[in-house]
DNA sequence: CTATAACTGATACAAAGTATCATCACTAAC
DNA sequence: GTTAGTGATGATACTTTGTATCAGTTATAG
């Protein structure tokens, strides 16, 4: 489990320096709940430029503290990941509220659908969208 | 189910005229099995303009007989779908090829996750990577 | 056959990154 | 404390994957 707190303390552990534009996409990043989007970072933080924003996101990326994940229509977008390597999201598609979440069942079923279809299964993504409890039209539709 | 013969005549029915853009486009990807990318198509109709084929390709998802999905490194991609409205995809990383499939014990897994998280679950996507049964490197990673 | 609405390609534009490169800033050695 | 060297940075240009605009073309109903 990676807290949040510790993002920067992630990257240095990795051996990349602690400067200043990744402190403050590191606390940006650890303000936020929500999934984000490279250019809402790059609005939010005009001081950073615009190819730091996506070199952080990168390294963040490879770290394993933070996720690459769809929208409903297909578009990217990030989310911070708490949880360790291997896990899934649920996306509201009202407010962006990203939550984790593990299930061995899950993971019991691919591999019982992996025995059903001719190959090997290397890797699998599943993301369910929702309207979060927390959301006004949660229930009206 | 959609056959894949009927590209061009699923976008009559919807009331869009059959042109001669539109052929060149439902010929080729009755042709394609594997999966495909809106580049590659532009590259091999060097005849139908950059936006038509991308026109092309929304009309086709829209009308259900086409899928966006996502390769394991996040980028879009498309696949024919035979199967009706709702089913997964399972991506060979290797070949590119796509095969679809239906399961019921997801949607029961799906529902029963969505009782355990607060909201409401309104979509899902489920993708398996996999090496398909004629890749060479099949087994041997 | 013709009117007209749908469709087209060219072009410009937009969004989401990536590559290049001169400059800047840590860090470690002296 | 300087300084050399590597890592990191911002500006800029470029790439990829589309979308918007628009004048000109084409399918099709009548």
């Amino acid at each position: 489990m990676i807290p949040h707190k510790e993002l920067l303390a992630v990257l240095e552990e990795l051996g990349y320096r602690a400067t200043a534009p990744r402190k403050a996409i590191a606390e940006l990043l650890e303000r936020k709940q929500d999934s984000f989007t490279a250019e809402a970072l790059i609005e939010e933080l005009p001081s950073v430029g615009r190819a730091t924003v996506f070199r952080t996101i990168k390294l963040l990326l490879e770290a394993g503290a933070v996720c690459k994940l769809a929208t409903i229509d297909g578009s990217q977008m990030y989310s911070l990941c708490r949880l360790g390597h291997h896990h899934h999201h649920s996306v509201c598609i009202q407010c962006g509220a990203v939550e984790e979440f593990k299930a061995a069942a899950v993971e019991r079923l691919i591999s019982a659908i992996g025995s059903e279809i001719p190959g090997e299964v290397i890797d699998h993504r599943i993301e369910l969208y929702v309207i979060c409890g927390s959301c006004p039209f949660h229930g009206s539709r």
